[in-house]
DNA sequence: CATCTGGAATGATAG
DNA sequence: ACCTATCATTCCAGA
């Protein structure tokens, strides 16, 4: 700590070296802090924190403009705090910010502190400390959740509006932006970075938001609105501004009538204040959150219920210190930032299991790092906290961006409810719309498998991306707290990076079951994202997301075992939601290639008039056939659709060929890509079986699920396979990146997709495996995937190694999934899946439909659109931090594969092309393009849409421009 | 009165 | 440079 306090840079270092090497060491800094922050922190935490990141959230000062505030009170003060509050929170009482509290609070059951602050946040170490008094804590602490909406203020500032709803990202965004910059990257984004960010001087403060920040914070926040931010408020305006006015602020004009104009509510601070005070808040707010959050909060209320301790948290000051640190990690940040990088930076280890997980979470982490650095004021805890919880924590755990198996060993993540597959977002504008609901009434469940211990853990949710590639925290969507009466589920919020997580509780009384109904979706405005200094993504048409789970289960070893889970992709924006078509169900996902069947479709928004297209795209996502089925439009009805398989264009082939069709409403109105496979004339059998394989390979999933969600699948099999899943936990990896699931989805269920997509996921590590094929095996690679925790390190080893695998398991097909799966392939192994599978090429495909057909599978449905997007846009995408990171350390090259690497290639032409605007984007995108391609790839859709994106953009298209 | 929604107006962008 | 189709974001209003 005091290193870093003193020398930013050396925290930076430091820190790294600790996840790295000193696993212990850092997770006790993480653990100490969040112990403390907590146990501090909760009387001063709380006050400072939560009020302050009430206020903040409310944004009420700086925010003024928004008069809105509404919210109560909580906001008012608070910013700053929110933070701390968080931590702090977890007392109930929190002193004072009570009021901004408001908040919801959260009970915290024993289990919290137990667990989380224990095993999987903290460590052994800190388990002990804080156990006991977890433990003691007997069931439940409340924690205000003021945290939660400190996160939330940050953004908050924003808007306003309440609380909750508001979540402030949007302004947080742009401060996140901004932040993001800084610490871009790394980890936080958003959120945090809004801390940090801000300022990119932020660095440090970046950190401190996160912890010390944010909790000093309390006070500074609110002053920090104010002032501190200074700096960041500058940045973090100008950027945000920058960004939002564009949109936004420019937009609404007239918007904002009263308010400020703009903007949100945030905007509103960051109008007068500049900020300042979102920025400050944001960043702290957010610093403090996201140290906190993860379980940050529990620990707080752990601690509480020990005791404090804390305060020396406070003391923590030297974050500040640190902050500016940061700075200096800001350019580290930058380096890694994209996520991957991130983790690159960290790298070095692996080997610290915990840290290195620090780390990955932090991919972020290391601005948390940095952020701790913040200096803020004082507050004890944050400090304190924030320094080390910050960084800590977050490293602890995987990055968000890693790709982890859903299940491992005994243990299976699994969504048991799945959330319906539209979900209208709301801005920070509005009000909340409330929680994302399942379709068939009710709300999505999500139940941990195989743990049969007595002791509570903490699901986290966060909200993903639903694109080809590796699943990764969205954007330009943040979960978002709903409280109130209809919400049975108790969770705190907690930031990591930028990236809004929502605790809630697995209790074994419940069989480790929980009902989300408290997550409900912000959207962030595009143009203060994008203005992010890592940001690479697009939001325009970027409007599907993925309900993200991960649940950290201690191990006997010490480590902490993490398993994922994602969502079927849920369409987010209203327009899309009213207008496009939407496959969910399929009534066959296999046929001879003579066709002629019909098959039902069920989803939302079919038209008379709608069309079906068969496509087979190939390696590289050209479409090698497409065909118009027939469709029965007496039959047609809003939600199902009569089609008739059409005949393939090969009807001699001999093993399963993946195809994919999307339903077409008119121009641009396409459902995403659904995969289908023909089999041979004679032999039907078959065909299930590659189906089978796939999944069965994978394990991960069906491949029409691919979509889905999940992609648990290499790691499960992964993990599984290796022995420490926990290691893989650990060590972080995870890696497999889920991207299948993006989106697509519909129908299927199939696992086969998943598990593709899975393993594709596996960034870098597993995924190499995963991705494709059924690689998952290879993940298994778990170990060095774990061991490589980082993303980078992930990345880079995995790609190679893992590509092997991976295109060896992955023989059967996917089809659609596959297709995420690719994708999957991260990187290196991208490239060497296609290369590897002998049906990726389009050649290969009629002989070995199947093999083709995987890869036609690997067409995403969505990513073309997606790719679409982004390239019309002239989006890059960014994202693929972790993947990012592999890349970068290979750029292009890897690429090269067939498809994929086509794309990749294609990619990096654009970019390169295109003038760099940022230094950092570039990088980004060259590596995601190499992550992309390789683990999107992926999906078909990436395939076939990304080639035409690719071409297109290649073509003549800039990105953006 | 506050929240949740559905709908739609208003700009902004892309092509 | 202009026009149109699409999107994104903010408002409005009813439940």
């Amino acid at each position: 700590m005091t290193r870093l306090e003193q020398d930013p840079e050396f925290d930076f270092e430091f820190l790294f070296e600790f996840d790295q090497g000193g696993e212990a060491a850092t997770e006790h800094y993480s653990y100490a802090p969040s112990g403390v922050s907590s146990a501090l922190p909760l009387p001063a935490a709380h006050a400072s924190l939560a009020a302050p990141c009430h206020d903040l959230q409310t944004s009420t000062p700086g925010i003024s403009a928004v008069p809105s505030a509404g919210h109560p009170s909580g906001y008012g003060g608070a910013v700053d705090s929110g933070p701390a509050g968080y931590f702090l929170s977890s007392s109930n009482t929190r002193p004072n910010g009570a009021p901004t509290l408001e908040s919801p609070r959260i009970e915290i059951t024993s289990y919290l502190g137990l667990h989380h602050g224990s095993s999987q946040f903290f460590h052994d170490v800190e388990v002990e400390d804080v156990l006991p008094s977890c433990k003691r804590s007997p069931s439940t602490a409340t924690l205000n959740l003021p945290s939660l909406e400190a996160y939330r203020d940050p953004s908050c500032l924003s808007p306003a509006s309440s609380l909750s709803s508001r979540s402030c990202n949007s302004e947080a965004s742009s401060f996140e932006s901004n932040y993001s910059y800084p610490y871009a990257s790394p980890q936080t984004s958003p959120w945090q970075s809004p801390c940090v960010s801000p300022k990119t001087t932020d660095p440090e403060e970046g950190f401190p938001r996160g912890l010390g920040a944010c909790h000093l914070l309390g006070s500074p926040r609110h002053s920090p609105s104010t002032s501190p931010r200074t700096s960041v408020t500058e940045e973090s305006w100008l950027g945000a501004r920058g960004s939002r006015p564009t949109s936004p602020c420019n937009k609404r004009k007239y918007s904002l009538n009263g308010r400020q104009p703009s903007c949100s509510p945030h905007h509103s601070p960051t109008p007068s204040p500049h900020g300042s005070p979102r920025v400050s808040v944001t960043e702290d707010t957010w610093l403090g959150n996201s140290t906190q959050y993860t379980s940050s909060a529990i620990v707080a209320a752990i601690n509480a219920l020990t005791t404090d301790s804390s305060l020396d948290l406070g003391e923590g000051v030297p974050i500040k210190s640190r902050k500016t640190t940061l700075e200096h990690l800001p350019s580290v940040a930058l380096k890694v930032e994209p996520a991957g990088e991130e983790l690159g930076a960290t790298p070095p280890t692996s080997d610290l299991p915990p840290e290195e997980f620090t780390f990955q979470p932090l991919r972020k982490g290391p601005f948390c790092e940095q952020y701790l650095s913040v200096p803020q004021p004082p507050y004890q805890w944050a400090k304190p906290k924030s320094l080390t919880p910050a960084t800590y924590v977050s490293p602890s755990l995987p990055a968000l961006d890693w790709q982890l198996p859903s299940h491992s060993g005994p243990y299976e993540l699994r969504i048991e409810v799945q959330p319906k597959s539209h979900h209208r977002a709301h801005y920070e504008t509005e009000g909340s719309r409330g929680a994302v609901k399942a379709s068939a009434g009710g709300h999505p469940i999500v139940q941990l498998h195989g743990y049969v211990e007595s002791e509570p853990l903490t699901l986290q949710l966060f909200i993903g991306t639903a694109d080809d590639r590796l699943l990764r925290p969205h954007a330009f969507y943040q979960v978002h707290r709903i409280t109130g009466k209809t919400v049975s589920t108790t969770s705190h919020e907690a930031v990591l990076s930028n990236t809004k997580v929502l605790e809630v509780p697995l209790l074994p009384e419940n069989n480790m079951r929980a009902i989300i109904d408290c997550a409900g979706i912000l959207k962030l405005r595009n143009s203060d994202i994008e203005l992010r200094k890592g940001e690479t993504d697009i939001g325009r048409k970027n409007t599907r997301v993925r309900l993200v789970f991960r649940v950290h289960i201690p191990q006997p070893s010490g480590r902490t075992l993490s398993l994922q889970v994602a969502s079927n992709p849920i369409e987010c924006s209203q327009r899309s939601a009213q207008e496009l078509p939407l496959v969910e169900k399929q009534s066959m996902d296999s046929h001879p290639v003579g066709g002629g069947k019909k098959m039902i479709l069920s989803g939302h928004n079919f038209l008379q008039d709608s069309k079906v297209i068969f496509v087979e795209k190939a390696p590289d996502g050209h479409h090698v056939w497409e065909m118009e089925a027939k469709t029965d439009r007496d039959l047609c009805r809003p939600n199902s659709l009569v089609v008739e398989i059409p005949p393939f264009r090969n009807q001699r082939i001999t093993s399963p060929v993946q195809v994919s069709f999307y339903v077409c409403n008119g121009k641009r109105k396409r459902s995403q890509y659904q995969h289908f496979t023909y089999l041979p004339a004679n032999v039907p059998v078959i065909k299930t079986e590659p189906t089978d394989d796939y999944e069965p390979a994978l394990t991960c999933g069906p491949v029409s699920q691919g979509l889905s969600p999940l992609p648990r699948p290499c790691y499960s099999q992964q993990l599984t396979m290796p022995p420490d899943p926990s290691s893989c936990l650990v060590a972080g990896f995870a890696p497999c990146p889920q991207r299948s699931s993006m989106l697509p989805t519909p129908p299927s269920a199939s696992p086969k997709l998943h598990d593709l997509s899975s393993a594709a996921y596996s960034k870098g590590i597993a995924s190499p495996g995963h991705g494709h094929l059924g690689l998952q095996p290879l993940a298994a690679e778990d170990p060095t995937i774990q061991e490589v925790p980082r993303p980078l390190a992930v990345q880079p080893g995995s790609p190679e190694p893992p590509p092997p695998v991976l295109l060896q398991p992955q023989p059967s097909a996917h089809p659609p999934t596959t297709g995420h799966q690719q994708h999957q392939l991260p990187k290196g192994r991208r490239s060497e899946a296609p290369a590897a599978r002998p049906r990726s090429l389009p050649g290969v495909r009629e002989d070995s439909a199947r093999n083709l057909a995987p890869v036609p599978v690997m067409v995403k449905r969505e990513p073309e659109e997606l790719d679409q997007f982004y390239l019309d846009d002239g989006v890059q995408p960014k994202r693929c931090g972790a993947e990012g990171a592999a890349n970068t350390a290979s750029p292009p090259n890897t690429k090269v594969q067939k498809g994929w690497p086509q794309a990749s290639t294609c990619w990096v032409s654009k970019r390169a092309l295109q003038p760099p605007q940022h230094p950092l984007v570039k990088q980004r995108e060259w590596l995601v393009l190499s992550g992309l391609a390789l683990p999107t790839g992926e999906e078909g859709d990436t395939v076939a849409p990304v080639n035409e994106i690719i071409r297109n953009d290649l073509c003549g298209t800039e990105p953006r421009s």
